[in-house]
DNA sequence: CTATTTTATGTAAAGGTTTTCATTGCTGTA
DNA sequence: TACAGCAATGAAAACCTTTACATAAAATAG
């Protein structure tokens, strides 16, 4: 109730209110059990009554630690990107953990600002979502310390980075497999942008699954760019030839909902027609007619997983670097039908 | 290439290395013009030697700065989120200042974990995305000092809060009479959540619009709640009804997607029956199946002007409160048509 | 009742900057 | 020649905590 000071109050505001000194306040606060009772509640009748919140710029100085982790993304448009920063945001803010978000757009200049300001201390760990180190030969032959990093979302392989991704292999395997039990045996991968390691190993799937069949099914891929207009490019491509595929194994959602519209554009009615199945879950798969059938990521669970990882690394720096790959699930929904006969 | 220290320079492991003050380095560094060339080539030259570069919180304490925004937004998966958060960075980041998320879907013990977070002094500024205060009668009974505030996408009316947003009511009245200009007469607006301020702005431009047709059009508003289940909902309800409607102007482009969604469903084809028109234009918008005819909202420059006016109140404690409401463009694809005759 | 341990508190250093103020050595003017 | 003014630098205070160490008082053991 009193009227708002000028300057917040400092910890020997509280200290000189409650007539003890300033380090008995800070281990009222951070220590209670080492603190006399009848102290403890002068202590924090003043603290209440001053309003008083530690600075946390003084602390973290003297602590050495910022309680902050940075988070650098591709682009915080990417639709998976809400979900990973769900999961990384949740258990950050369960341990105390501020999050931040470094938005490159690929802009490599803007990753080196971002290194630069990893440096000044603002940041304790890092967690990267751009699938590759932020510069070249980084960490390995950088002046600057570097702290714990794991990569989430899209691997990164290197030996001080854990990471934390979908196990796509073992997902589009199944997702192929699908295909094949309602019939199909001419399946085109849509591949995702050149040179992506999550299009090579959902490639790599997709091989296994055609590989297991009893009778020879041939690979069959076609380049994509992840985006639904390079979906869309796709499909154009593919009806200058002779023989078409009857379905569709995309690396990604946006890719199919664009081969979706181009099939749709041509007359072709999915699922009766073709099949396409998409890879990700995005929040409009469910939106789109027909909606679409697709492997689900665990972003959430991506997020914590990575998290976890970095935080744990940050409280017991000796902790090993670990990868995991996590279960992404087939989600039946309706773009994916019986071949025709 | 000198073997990676255990700890990070110092400024007075710089200034020992140049044989110079460490306030001779500060200065160097942040007012070069106040040291010989000689003594500011040595420091140059130490500071390259060591790797130094200054601790962020030290700083920050000894300035009284963080140099950090924080951002609250309601849900980050808002598809209206990544456009105005990348226009927040973009002038945050030319300005030296760096942007935190704060993801508090609508829950208020998160907000007030991060009011309290905000009184440590780790953010200078506060954005809000959210809609509405963080916590009730905030900031005029709060105790805590309260750091300047602008609201960005979604209007807060407060003395003390600068807000930038669309200009919804014009918008709206464009819409509308895009579609009066196509012929329709029986145009139903399809409203937002219960309460949503933006739903009621919205509104009043489609009211707007219908009150100044040559011969008296009857205001026609349906229950929505934002989502495309909402939408789906609203088509539901209105086809119990006798007369329908020959279009549809929805509060934002996921409700129009259920409303396009439902009709399909029911045979009806837009744009030819019926047509739709949404507000926000989300990347998806263009790839359904008709693709939307929508309202762009001007996201990223809402995201520049709210932080341009965060920032400068920031340099300026004097700046007064300000409010944008910038222009939303009408852009036209394929789900309006003319009324059939 | 003394000697020892335990508990509660205070003092002061440390953490790494920025900035005010004082000092030194010049340059140029009277 | 002396002095004002200026440029370049350094010393030290300030920013606000946490925590190691010291001290005093109280509890326990012998």
């Amino acid at each position: 109730m009193q009227n708002s000071p000028k300057k917040p109050a400092t910890i020997e505001d509280v200290a000189r209110l409650a007539g003890v000194s300033i380090a008995t306040v800070s281990r009222a606060i951070s220590k209670p059990e080492k603190v006399a009772d009848s102290t403890r509640k002068k202590v924090n009748a003043a603290i209440a009554r001053t309003g008083y919140t530690a600075n946390a710029m003084a602390q973290n100085l003297r602590r050495q630690r910022s309680h902050m982790v940075l988070v650098l993304a591709e682009s915080i448009s990417d639709p998976n990107f809400p979900g990973v920063l769900t999961g990384l945001e949740k258990v950050a803010n369960a341990r105390g953990y501020g999050v931040l978000i470094g938005n490159t757009e690929g802009d490599v200049a803007v990753e080196e600002k971002y290194l630069r300001f990893l440096s000044t201390g603002m940041a304790d760990g890092l967690i990267l979502l751009t699938g590759h180190l932020p510069v070249a030969g980084w960490p390995d032959n950088s002046k600057s310390l570097i702290p714990p990093t794991v990569a989430a979302a899209t691997p990164i392989e290197h030996a001080n980075i854990s990471y934390v991704c979908t196990d796509d292999q073992s997902a589009a395997r199944v997702a192929t497999e699908y295909l094949m039990s309602l019939g199909h045996r001419r399946i085109v991968y849509v591949a995702g942008p050149k040179g992506s390691i999550l299009s090579e190993r959902r490639l790599k799937g997709y091989c296994d699954a055609l590989a297991q069949a009893s009778e020879p099914i041939s690979i069959w891929k076609v380049d994509g760019d992840g985006t639904s207009l390079g979906g869309r490019a796709a499909v154009e491509r593919l009806f200058i030839r002779d023989t078409l595929p009857t379905a569709f194994f995309c690396f990604n959602d946006n890719t199919a909902i664009g081969v979706i519209g181009a099939l749709q554009d041509r007359g072709i009615d999915v699922p009766r027609d073709m099949s396409v199945l998409g890879f990700d879950d995005i929040p409009f798969a469910n939106n789109i007619t027909p909606s679409l059938t697709t492997i689900r990521q665990p972003r959430s669970q991506i997020g914590e997983y990575a998290m976890t990882a970095l935080l744990d690394r940050l409280a017991q720096p000796a902790t090993p670097v670990q990868t995991s790959e996590l279960h992404g699930d087939l989600i039946v929904r309706n773009s994916c039908a019986g071949v025709k006969t």
